[in-house]
DNA sequence: TCAAATAGGACCATTTGGGTCCCCTTTGAA
DNA sequence: TTCAAAGGGGACCCAAATGGTCCTATTTGA
């Protein structure tokens, strides 16, 4: 279904959330549980998504008590291929493309190596032409409507 | 890694070697096992292949002794995108997206409900402008230069 | 009449990813 | 000084989707 990961759907939820009040550097954080009631994802997976983004340099981790999260960048300055590249690793359709090294034992005779580039190439392109703001909206600082019961 | 399956990356090798002779409706046929092992894909799942390109239109199937599979349009009329949703279903990153119904549960909370559809497109469109003639290249119709072993 | 080849579906095993939990470190507040 | 709240990092388990194989029926040329 040429799908991206569950995780990476999240990630961009808990940011646009995240946009919401500690828009920037120095803003107020929040935290993981607060997002994950927020968002209504699950607060062990909104916690596993903020480590991993922090990791990619997506959002800035502060710790101890009173800690909390926050962007590190405005959504309109970060591309959506960002934070697939940060949950997914590298945008690559199939697995014979550069770095792969010997994956394909089939190389004598595949008539398509190193032609999926141009591919790769336009798939990028797309991905990152399109920023979280996109995604978010003006709409995406509006109140939450309601919280998931459980 | 927003990768594609396995299968579809099987179905543009196939059909690239598919181009090699029997080009075009009313061409010379190719069997399931010929083509196994010109490629080096394993037959049951060139075959496999084969009954889902069928089914999609892309290539025929002829029955009967002396049977065979022969391409139903040139490769430079079939757009990437087409043997993705033959083998993959439909281009949707997301699972929350047109059809899916009801699948989200935190529809009340998502800051970014119904803000895919532009990367779908833009993906879709990335893909449809893409032939399996620029995938395979001018050089894809040389001989295969080895089979493989086992 | 037989053999070759497609058509279609069922089936199993493996892998990948989703999700959870644990312990450690940090740090503000009592 | 102590405690609690929160992030950091990693290990772990389970499940769903996928890859891959096989079996049977049908068709058709020799």
């Amino acid at each position: 279904m040429l799908r991206l990961s569950k995780l990476t759907d999240y990630a961009v939820v808990v940011m646009a959330r995240l946009a919401r009040d500690g828009a920037l550097p120095e803003g107020q954080v929040q935290t993981a549980p607060g997002l994950a009631q927020a968002t209504g994802i699950a607060e062990p997976t909104v916690a596993k998504v903020l480590k991993i983004l922090g990791q990619a340099g997506l959002v800035e981790g502060v710790r101890g008590a009173r800690g909390g999260y926050r962007l590190t960048r405005p959504l309109s300055a970060v591309p959506l291929s960002a934070v697939i590249v940060a949950i997914d690793g590298p945008i690559a359709l199939t697995a014979c493309v550069d770095g792969g090294q010997g994956g394909c034992e089939a190389q004598g005779i595949c008539a398509v190596r190193g032609r999926w580039d141009p591919v790769n190439d336009a798939i990028r392109r797309a991905l990152s032409g399109i920023t979280l703001a996109d995604l978010a909206g003006p709409s995406c600082c509006a109140v939450p409507t309601m919280l998931v019961a459980e």
